[in-house]
RNA sequence: GUCCCCGUCGUCUAGUGGCCCAGGACGCUGCUCUCUCACAGCAGAAACGCGGGUUCAAAUCCCGCCGGGGACGCCA
């Protein structure tokens, strides 16, 4: 048993999608918050909702918090002490905690059906008026109970008063209890399951949860919940609302919001009718980095903007979370995924820091993350399909990726920009081959002549070798540079000439030049297409 | 409509009565570097919603207004 100091608290997400990047940030804050303080993370899946949860939808979502790193220590696949860890196995618990509320007068069933209140609502609604709960069997016995009949068991919130909870980012929060907003709602659907507050109670109250750190959306949740923690005799968790997460334009960061402003909005692609709408993952993201754009999204720490996993975990604390609601931006986020990207490890032992391991003591490293990006593209990380085999495969990988660091924001980037390190020959796209023209055959000829003499094989004696070629033919090495870049690379834009030749060696670089040559050698002639 | 909450550059934020004619970051503009694309460096434009108080002194405290958001389901 848990000693009643230690933290628990909990991400409690509903299976009904994809994990929006919403959910991703109010895991972290938990996960963080339990990091930092030695506490205990649990998981637990909110499937209440039969009509939209699915079983995928919970594997997306372990996959994703694996992804991220985002590691739980009790949870549906793990177990622990207070399991079960999904809602709809845990049925007969919510039925027993809400009778008993019945028997002891703190709750009671009501046999209005729902079209019966729909009724009264589309009356008070046309009334312009606020509809308000009528306590038609508020005070009924077990007598008056109809044999056979379905129904909902209510709470009966106080009629008078006031109810105060304490938040840790918004201070005091006061409501009315007689606020038209937590009349008599609803514990026990008349089909046995819980709604939303009764059942993240009661489950917060077992699992011994002492913080709960969700989205602002839930805080008018929060004294309905607060009032059933005081029926059930329960002690009350600290509460913390997070800021919330909005679109550009202020509405609520939904799929639809995302694709208007081309934003990802979850970890993993998501499709639907409308087609695909990539993840961050997909992307190329780093975990480490998109967590910390979302930690610093409503939280901050000084001015300091980077954080290693590792900052973030030493750093937090609640005292720096903000009350106001923000606008996602995605151009920052993607710029600090940059910023990330061009200080991430190669490979986990090539950290001195020792600093972005994952939780378990997984490794992940830059080529970790890379790898699957490359593979996207059908360029294997390990293997050079018909070429000179893995060692060469390494080396061009190694020598290729250290010109391409700097430039690339995402993983996903990387591997297109390595692309022709990684290809036997380079895939010309169009501006290239334009570049190819028949009067820069000789050109590339001649370079190539000036290059093969060069030793060693490295940029500065090939910068050095080119520049007095140039300086004795009265050339200027613009007039070289973008067809040899063309031949080497098959495309406009590239890291500096120099570097990509040494990158790519002797032998690969002067094949290159010389297969450039010739494509424009025919390029006049062959003018059919 | 009722209840609750929020309000510093375009965006994320620092700021807890004097250090602020408001700092950082992203983005934007210009310059430097330059074989292309980037990176980097430098410079710049850019905010305390408005009106009243309190105070020697307010972005910071109080009130009002305005603006924004959330909740009000047998959704979560």
């Amino acid at each position: 048993m848990a000693p009643p100091s230690e933290v628990r608290v909990r991400f409690a997400p509903s299976p009904t999608g994809s994990l929006h990047i919403g959910g991703v940030r109010t895991a972290l804050f938990n996960w963080l918050y339990a990091r930092r303080s030695g506490g205990t993370f649990v998981l637990r899946i909110e499937d209440t909702d039969q009509e939209r949860s699915t079983e995928e939808s919970t594997r997306g979502i372990f996959e994703a918090l694996r992804w991220l790193g985002l590691d739980w220590d009790e949870g549906p696949d793990k177990g622990g002490p207070y399991g079960p860890y999904t809602q709809t196995e845990r049925l007969a618990l919510y039925r027993q905690y809400a009778d008993r509320l019945v028997e002891e007068g703190k709750a009671y069933r009501c046999y209005a059906t729902k079209e019966e209140l729909d009724k009264l609502r589309r009356l008070a609604e046309a009334k312009k008026q606020q509809f308000v709960y009528p306590h038609l069997w508020r005070d009924k016995t077990p007598a008056d109970w109809p044999e056979g009949k379905p129904y909902v068991i209510r709470f009966k919130t106080p009629l008078t008063g006031e109810t105060t909870f304490h938040d840790e980012v918004f201070g005091d929060i006061t409501t009315p209890n007689d606020s038209p907003s937590i009349q008599d709602f609803i514990l026990l659907r008349s089909d046995g399951i819980p709604l939303y507050n009764f059942g993240a109670v009661i489950d917060d109250v077992m699992m011994k949860i002492t913080l709960v750190a969700r989205g602002r959306d839930h805080i008018g949740n929060t004294t309905p919940q607060v009032l059933l923690y005081r029926a059930l005799g329960a002690p009350l968790p600290k509460f913390a609302h997070l800021p919330m997460m909005l679109a550009p334009d202020g509405k609520k960061l939904s799929k639809r919001e995302g694709r208007k402003y081309n934003i990802p909005i979850t970890v993993t692609d998501f499709v639907d009718d409308l087609g695909t709408l990539a993840g961050y993952r997909e992307l190329g993201y780093s975990p480490d980095a998109l967590l910390n754009y979302l930690a610093r999204f409503g939280w901050s720490h000084g001015d300091q903007e980077v954080f290693s996993r590792r900052e973030l975990v030493e750093f937090f604390d609640l005292v720096g979370l903000n009350k106001s609601d923000g606008k996602f931006d995605a151009k920052k986020c993607l710029a600090v995924n940059h910023d990330h990207l061009k200080s991430e490890a190669l490979t986990p032992t090539d950290d001195q820091q020792g600093q972005p391991h994952y939780p378990g003591g997984e490794r992940r490293g830059y080529l970790t993350h890379l790898r699957p990006h490359l593979e996207a593209r059908g360029l294997s990380p390990t293997r050079f399909d018909g070429l000179e085999g893995r060692e060469e495969h390494r080396r061009l990988l190694r020598a290729g990726l250290a010109t391409v660091r700097e430039r690339a924001r995402t993983f996903a980037e990387a591997a297109q920009m390595l692309d022709y390190y990684l290809r036997e020959e380079p895939e010309f796209d169009d501006k290239a081959r334009a570049l190819l023209k028949p009067e820069a055959a000789p050109l590339l000829r001649a370079f190539r002549g000036v290059a093969a003499g060069v030793e060693p094989f490295a940029a500065k004696p090939l910068e050095e070798a080119t520049n007095a070629w140039l300086a004795a033919e009265g050339k200027n090495i613009k007039d070289v540079a973008q067809p040899a870049r063309a031949a080497l690379t098959g495309r406009v834009a590239s890291p500096p000439l120099f570097d990509v030749m040494a990158a790519l060696g002797r032998e690969r670089a002067l094949a290159r030049l010389d297969a450039g040559a010739a494509l424009a050698a025919g390029a006049g002639a062959g003018a059919g297409g």
